[in-house]
DNA sequence: TCCGTATGTGAAACTGAGTGTCACTGTAGG
DNA sequence: CCTACAGTGACACTCAGTTTCACATACGGA
């Protein structure tokens, strides 16, 4: 597999042939499948971001911005309990590499105009998101981001969970 | 100047060739002297954090982390008072181009432990930054481009301090 | 003045990603 | 049986970025 080839040997190191001839396909095969290769890793990234909105959207009326975000993530944070060790190694191999750590950033990027129109529309507004909004669902994800941070720094040994909530409540509610 | 190729032709015609023809140089001395195509665009962006670290440092210390940040963030926007139509050119060219705008994005993530330093240093702890710090840091950067976004977006109409002041307010202090 | 040495520049070859084109193959539907 | 189409492979191409070598100019000491 794709990403046993990026751990032993770094993903520099790896060409998409190799990466293809790994698969059993050809060189246009792979590219025409993953487009890049950061995607042969990242390639789940935007789907998910989706479902955190979704998830989002499915949160009650009532419920606070802030706390909808807090909750809607735990979608974004469930692969980490089904499987820890899968999740650190991607984690560190992503945060190791420059090129990957840049594109995931760009993902989740994407991430955010569904979130603020999540937002918007919980608010009952039909237009554009308020700068509120668009900030919120910004700052929800670098709570995610710093609560994985730090997770992957303590070997896993962190509870993601709590992490998290301390990451939200470091920015108190709007 | 490398600028107005990209504005004209776009980023993506504009081979790095034409840029050296265009500044005099030959391919090789232009890959020297700027690394990549997009550190030709965004090359004063890391300077610009540590800009933004050491004004944070230079804050009161009496003063709280979100309002500090916000007062040091005047040190990034200063280019959009000195000359606002440049920076609107630039901000559009780098919005509407993948590849700077995930190289900025990139940037700016490099800024975040410096600013989270900073913070830790203002709150006289001497080891790592706690996840809430490292978290308002980042909020403050995306409230940061939640600002010069909606700027950019208003042509320039709209009063940028003004924007970052409501974008900061949509997080409350900590 | 002459002789190193360092620094800036150019030329060129090379690697590797990503794109586009074309041909081949199997498969589903008529 | 024939056609249409999707999946695949082979190949050529562009371009970014790296590396290496060569040259030229400048600086400091003998």
């Amino acid at each position: 597999m794709a990403f046993e080839l990026f751990r032993r040997d770094g993903f520099e190191k790896v060409t998409v042939d190799d990466l293809a001839a790994a698969a059993g396909v050809s060189r246009s095969t792979f590219l025409r499948y993953f487009g890049t290769k950061e995607d042969a890793v990242l390639g789940t990234a935007d789907a998910r971001g989706e479902r955190v909105a979704e998830a989002l959207r499915a949160r009650p009326a009532h419920e606070g911005e802030w706390t909808a975000l807090r909750q809607a993530l735990e979608v974004a944070i469930e692969p980490y309990h089904q499987d820890p060790a899968a999740s650190l190694a991607m984690t560190r191999l992503i945060r190791d590499t420059p090129a990957l750590c840049a594109r995931q950033l760009e993902k989740q990027h994407g991430w955010r105009p569904a979130l603020a129109r999540a937002l918007a529309e919980r608010a009952g507004s039909a237009g554009a998101p308020a700068i509120g909004q668009w900030v919120r669902a910004s700052a929800a994800l670098d709570c995610l981001n710093a609560a994985v941070d730090h997770w992957s720094d303590s070997d896993g040994r962190f509870d993601l969970v709590t992490l998290l909530d301390e990451a939200f409540a470091a920015l108190g509610p709007s």
